[in-house]
DNA sequence: CGTATGACAACAA
DNA sequence: ATTGTTGCCATAC
């Protein structure tokens, strides 16, 4: 396991402020790792061990919400400001989310 | 040791 | 826009 990438990674999603809405790909390559995407997914899939992270504002590409916990994370989403509709994330208030979810 | 799977993504055709 | 292919990391079998 690489502890100082995984930190850095989970370093960039604790960052993610209210209302600001990523995805595994740009928290990847800010983090500087811009291939790993998947690694950020596992990551979070694992859970984390002290902290509890904004798992809710990750989201991937295409703007599509966590498989089984769609409901729950679109109300989490939607008390912060950010527009779900569908199951997808359409736009985000501080939405680093560009890359619109090609409807 | 080789394959398959998963909260993924970029690119080609 | 949709489908396939390739890249990448970690784990399970």
């Amino acid at each position: 396991m690489n502890a100082a990438r995984d930190a850095r990674i989970l370093d960039v999603i604790r960052a993610l402020d209210e209302g600001e809405v990523s995805t595994y790909g740009d928290i990847a390559e800010t983090a500087g790792h811009p291939k790993l995407s998947r690694l950020v997914g596992r990551l979070l899939a694992v859970g984390v061990p002290d902290d509890e992270l904004p798992w809710w504002r990750v989201v991937n590409a295409a703007g599509r919400l966590v498989p089984g916990h769609e409901a729950e994370q679109a109300a989490l989403l939607r008390a912060e400001g950010v527009t779900v509709r569908d199951g997808r994330v359409v736009a985000a208030p501080v939405g680093r989310f560009r890359r619109p979810a090609r409807p």
